[in-house]
DNA sequence: CAAAGGATTGGAAGCGTTTCCGAGCACGCA
DNA sequence: TGCGTGCTCGGAAACGCTTCCAATCCTTTG
């Protein structure tokens, strides 16, 4: 920069206002600082900026996953937002129990970020406590995290739109694979999905049969599993609600290689909306992934810019009806 | 940092090589710094570090997709080696061609970072000489780059082993479903994989029949479309080859709703071996995504610490038999 | 037993910006 | 014409660490 400085023959701290924009600068002698640095092909030096300046231009964002569509796509929507404002983003991936610990523990992104966005992945109260340390704002997006503010679906009510739907189309008989997380067995990732099932089919008077509820971690071939084992029940359903569309896709090739039509034999229903769901004539529950990326992203930028930035935003659902639900044989 | 020192009672100098563990610093003194900062909660400031050091301990990774499964899988493997190696991973998507000028021209990560990995997307000349611009490593990965060590599948051959093994059902007629980047349409992704066409069938002593081979966009729906052309021939074929599972996925919806029967009326054949292929049970060209990822961050390690690091790595594909393809009906 | 040599430590000079504090200056108003 | 005001711009002090250069001390060898 002392280069840049010398030949518009200015001083660094002309030099350094000019290029970073600020005020009180002659746009004349702002020009000749720029037409300097270009000359030169001069960038800034971040490191040395951040340690001047406090602030890092960075956002980290954690997932769980990056591989599956869900976090991939909210992912890229996100990164949309955050480029766009000029901050980069640092990936950080805490895969099984084992990384997550040490994230939490190391917090490597410690002062390497003005804020952090945590996807699809509910915070413990420890781990909460952890995150504190950094100082920064944190964003949850894909999945409520009480005390944040976050950008999410309801699940609670993506499922009711799910089991309602078969509800109306009379069945009476529904199954639910429902998805747990293999790296966090035991903790359900979505208990509003399976709390509306139960909701439902009280509301509508059924009863309630435990045989008829699957717990699988999450992915297509346990959902094939899974719906084999709805299938050897005595009295298989005649609709199934998955958890997710990967999990129906599952289901769906069981029943087909089980020779089930669908949805003649059997219906299925997922959420999320998938790509592959359109291909597979899916029903689903749409929920707006990409959006809710970019919607995070705004949330921060607020954040950042000292706006308040209330509580949280819920993103809405809604029922794709597809090829693959239809009311159940008399 | 002047507090931990204090607080262990060493100087600055010292306790700045106690945490960054150096040699020729006493064990007892080096836990008496890093307890002093453990107490203290005390991170060292990566801004300040890199300042003085020199390296910043980043790596960028440039995308082009960053939802689709072989991006965010690959991601996914790279993103754990270089995470393991204390390397910070920042992300930049470049989607449409706008994105793409715009990076290559402002390069964002200049200076931030200490490589960079280029994922799936061949390189123009132009854009080359603007990355040499940043002065770091760089590595290809998922997609050979000329003049950079890369991390790749042979694409040719993956290709000669799908066409050859519809060959060697003894199909004679087969079709082929080209897929180009959407964001880049008329520049061939993948050229192997159309030249490995024309060579098989050549080869086999076929006539090359222009109107068996349709070039779409990238994505499931457009391979419904491609195959609604080949349905749509006078003389269709009796087997498809698809350049990617999810374009051979968007075939099979059609085939489906014309009512054919797969392998039985056409057989199907993809590349990749995604997740959904096995669930379509869709024949395929399996190549291991997830480790071309790590091998690529292993490359990136290597040449880091100052190793050759020799042209490139390429990794073998394989045929994963499954239920879309069978021999022709005679 | 003395000198050489290696391990350990401290002092201090950067690393490349930002920004506070003033100084210089032109302009407008009384 | 004299003086206050608002821009511009330069000097220099941080920002928080790494590392070169010496100095000190302990160990080993002739």
């Amino acid at each position: 920069m002392a280069d840049v400085a010398r030949r518009a023959g200015v001083s660094m701290a002309t030099a350094s206002r000019a290029l970073s924009n600020h005020p009180h600068v002659a746009s004349q002698t702002r020009a000749r600082v720029l037409a300097a640095a270009e000359q030169l092909s001069y960038v800034i030096s971040p490191e040395a900026s951040r340690l001047a300046g406090g602030v890092t231009g960075r956002v980290a964002v954690v997932v769980p996953h990056i591989a599956r569509w869900f976090f991939a796509t909210l992912l890229e929507g996100l990164e949309w937002v955050l480029r766009d404002a000029g901050l980069d983003v640092l990936l950080y991936h805490v895969g099984d129990a084992t990384d997550r610990r040490d994230f939490f523990q190391r917090l490597p992104a410690r002062r390497k970020v003005d804020a952090v966005v945590v996807v699809g992945m509910p915070i413990r109260d420890e781990e909460r406590d952890r995150l504190e340390l950094m100082g920064v704002h944190i964003v949850a997006a894909g999945g409520q995290v009480e005390n944040y503010p976050y950008v999410a679906i309801d699940d609670l009510s993506a499922g009711r739109q799910a089991v309602d739907h078969l509800l109306f189309l009379r069945h009476r008989r529904i199954g639910m694979i429902a998805a747990v997380d293999p790296a966090e067995p035991g903790w359900p990732a979505t208990p509003g999905r399976t709390l509306a099932y139960t909701a439902a089919l009280a509301e509508a008077g059924l009863p309630a049969d435990p045989d008829l509820v699957v717990t699988v971690p999450w992915g297509g071939l346990s959902g094939a599993d899974a719906m084999s084992r709805l299938l050897s029940l005595r009295d298989p359903p005649t609709a199934v609600y998955a958890h997710s569309d990967e999990v129906a896709l599952g289901a769906i090739r069981t029943l087909r290689r089980a020779g089930l039509r669908i949805p003649e034999d059997m219906s299925v229903i997922g959420i999320d909306d998938h790509p592959m769901a359109e291909l597979a004539d899916l029903t689903t529950i749409a929920q707006p992934v990409h959006d809710q990326g970019r919607l995070a992203g705004r949330l921060l930028l607020s954040l950042l810019a000292g706006e308040p930035g209330g509580g949280g935003v819920t993103v809405p659902t809604h029922l794709v009806v597809r090829g693959s639900t239809a009311p159940p044989r008399v």
